[in-house]
DNA sequence: CTATTTTTGTGAGATATGTCACAAAAGGAA
DNA sequence: TTCCTTTTGTGACATATCTCACAAAAATAG
């Protein structure tokens, strides 16, 4: 008997929900896999056949825009990655690749589907996930087309130290550039507004390490600017 | 016996996976209210007591951004309304407020969580329409932050064209600024790209009415601007 | 129909941010 | 270390779009 995902410790609330047998089921349809920084998991135009649930880890979910490719936002670890495209469509709207160590379950789409449909409250903690995911959706738009680059580059540093590190200091998982692009800017802009925060005793930097020494003047910019 | 739900027939494709002792328990517990253009359905900051259904018409959902209100998207019935922040969130997190005359359902929560419960395909439609949802948010935010102002408004002509009149002429449900605010873009600015493309022969206006002359142009635009 | 309000049109000037170009620094590989 | 690649820093200039100001037109109310 397989019972990987009985004894997993890092379960999804959905999956929480979920009663011995089920999770059998589960097990049996699942498959763990361990990635590295840079590797995908979810590519654009491909088939979906899968669930996609982030045990560990890190992602960023990207897709090309008219333009250009797009980074639309992190996710981290526990979450379930991609159920909209998923779901939705036969094919990947978007996708999703690591940028930090992480673990993937791998997850057949007709066994989840059977246990939406056995399980209620499963069910309905996925419709809560969906919820939630389209809220940030919005505000992440809102905030993005509305505000400024010193006001969306806080908004960044915040997110990191408080969402996805829980603490003041920590090491960005991508570069310059790819920050730009998350909040559409220029690479040299947001150096250039790296550099001003540093100037003002806001931030320190070192190389990918940044230290977050204002929080409030942060918060004022991100709310103000 | 109530059994107007029954009867009703512009179902979402949620309720005709519904039985007719589950249809009838929905009609207990919605009431049908006429709303002219302007009248608000939900309110950001409010409660949340009531699934909304717009049945007929056509609506906006808004919120307030960090330094203005914005339009985040427009909603065509028949379309469920501001589930998200229905189900996440005890309290609203936008505003949708109807922009032609429209007839909307108001459910009870806790009425539409038990058919949410004890049906599962009911569950699994509303499911796909959160997830279609949170598909089209990630391509208008893409859309939005990567495109200049024409491919902007192309889109919404398109939009307007294509997805809610389903008509080459239609009256604008919205005035110029309000277009402006829905892609971030000044009232100004909207006026002198509506009369550029008026002036090149892509559209002809005449107040709020818009015929479309060249619909591959402005596709054109849409894709390249 | 007239008066009032709302919406639209348009010029001139201001500005945030992009692009280009190149140098410096940091990080990895051998 | 030394070499090579990736990332970051910074100036100069270009530009899309905003803001302000006001006029014209359209819609609505009385």
């Amino acid at each position: 008997m397989k019972n990987e995902c009985q004894l997993c410790t890092i379960k999804s609330k959905a999956a929480l929900k979920l009663a011995d047998d089920e999770l059998e089921r589960l097990s049996l349809n699942c498959a763990l896999v361990k990635l590295r920084k840079g590797e995908s998991v979810v590519k654009q135009g491909t088939l979906s056949t899968n669930v996609v649930y982030l045990r560990k880890g890190l992602a960023m979910v990207h897709m090309t825009g008219p333009y250009h490719e797009q980074i639309v936002r992190f996710a981290k670890a526990p979450t379930y990655l991609a159920l909209p495209t998923t779901f939705g469509d036969k094919v990947n709207l978007y996708s999703v690749t690591v940028i930090e160590p992480s673990e993937v379950c791998f997850i057949d789409i007709s066994a989840f589907r059977f246990l939406l449909s056995e399980n209620s409250d499963f069910a309905y903690e996925v419709i809560l996930e969906l919820c939630r995911n389209e809220l940030d959706a919005f505000n992440r738009c809102v905030n993005r087309t509305q505000k400024q680059m010193r006001g969306k580059i806080a908004d960044v540093l915040l997110e990191m130290s408080g969402k996805i590190y829980n603490s003041d200091t920590f090491t960005l998982p991508v570069n310059q550039g790819e920050i730009g692009n998350l909040i559409d800017a220029s690479r040299e802009s947001v150096s250039r507004i790296f550099n001003e925060f540093e100037k003002d005793g806001i931030i320190s930097l070192s190389g990918k390490k940044v230290e977050i020494k204002n929080k409030s003047t942060l918060s004022l910019i991100s709310a103000n600017g």
